[in-house]
DNA sequence: ATGGCCATGTAAGATGTTACATGATTTA
DNA sequence: TAAATCATGTAACATCTTACATGGCCAT
């Protein structure tokens, strides 16, 4: 196996944290992720597991319910070794650079006439508040939780999410004059 | 053509703004972009404007200089109803949500031995740093060029740096108990 | 028992990447 | 004029998506 993509390495690090796990809840991972920028369709990792055991960085056992019979997963000593470089030796340029869908469509705001630019940056404002307060109570339940690891991921998704929140208002003062109420 | 995808809705919002261009000139737009998170190769590009021809939503005028012969490409008027029914139908979640290379490492920090995890947090910090430096002085250029779009487009990518380079001192604080230095 | 969701896949297809190739143009 | 870089591609390849298929399990 080359090099892991970025899924598979995304998926590589939750079967270590999360093992034994099947694919499907795999999947369930990346499916409840606040931030669900892959499908993480069956049809993605179905084959990415079979590769990931192919490479020999997760090992499957036989796991039974009923009669259904299933596979769970986890990760080798090798693929252990193989998570920690690839954390360690990916492009910094692209760790640290972050894409961003929405700041590419604001850009392209004068191809819009002004009513349609308008309704669409409130249309975004509006999911960045619903996403803030999401994002807020996934940081208060992380608190109780006590993990302080994870309270970290989601206060990295909150910080994110009010200086975009921030930035569409930005974005309304300038280009609408429009004033914003201040925060609660 | 069945939907466009992000780096065409892209490319297509460049050509809009900057026509008429050259596959070449489209890819430096990318290349020159501070947020590089498309290597818009030449195998990429070349073969999306065909794309993007082929459906009608780009045209192409011989443009000869010497010897050599290519191709300016300027959006049609199908071309511009198409992006902003791109821009405004595109799915709200995909948009809003952000992909985060960083904080998925960061995530998987229990994989590595303490003295890897903090260097790799130190790297990512001092490269954080970096980039900031360079943002800044991008929103000074913009703000001298004195286009307002401009001007918000690097602001965004400023507040967005800011946010993660406070982010990762908080995970500095928390896992090493490191403090910082205050800002500058 | 039947309709709906759970769980595991497969097939077809498009998109984008890396690596290669090639001739024109500029620069040392 | 030789070397570097500009500009335009092409080929092979891997990955991911969407859509489909299938059978077990569970609640009514």
């Amino acid at each position: 196996m080359r090099k892991l993509s970025e899924l598979e390495g995304a998926a590589l690090g939750i079967i270590a944290r999360a093992q034994p796990l099947t694919p499907y809840q795999l999947r369930k991972y990346f499916a409840i992720s606040p931030n669900p920028h892959w499908s993480a369709s069956a049809g993605s990792i179905y084959p990415l597991v079979e590769r990931l055991e192919a490479a020999r960085l997760v090992r499957a056992e036989e796991h039974a319910t009923g009669e259904r019979v299933g596979w769970k997963y986890s990760i080798t000593v090798t693929g252990r070794k193989r998570l920690r470089t690839w954390i360690l030796g990916g492009d910094t340029v692209k760790v640290i650079g972050l894409p961003d869908l929405l700041r590419v469509r604001v850009a392209m705001m004068p191809v819009l006439p002004p009513a349609e630019q308008r309704q669409f940056i409130a249309l975004m404002e509006q999911k960045l508040r619903e996403t803030l307060a999401i994002t807020r109570a996934d940081v208060a339940r992380k608190q109780q939780e006590g993990d302080p690891l994870n309270l970290l991921i989601s206060r990295g998704a909150l910080l994110q999410t009010e200086a975009r929140l921030h930035w569409i208002h930005e974005v309304q003062a300038t280009l609408f004059g429009v004033q914003v109420q201040p925060a609660p």
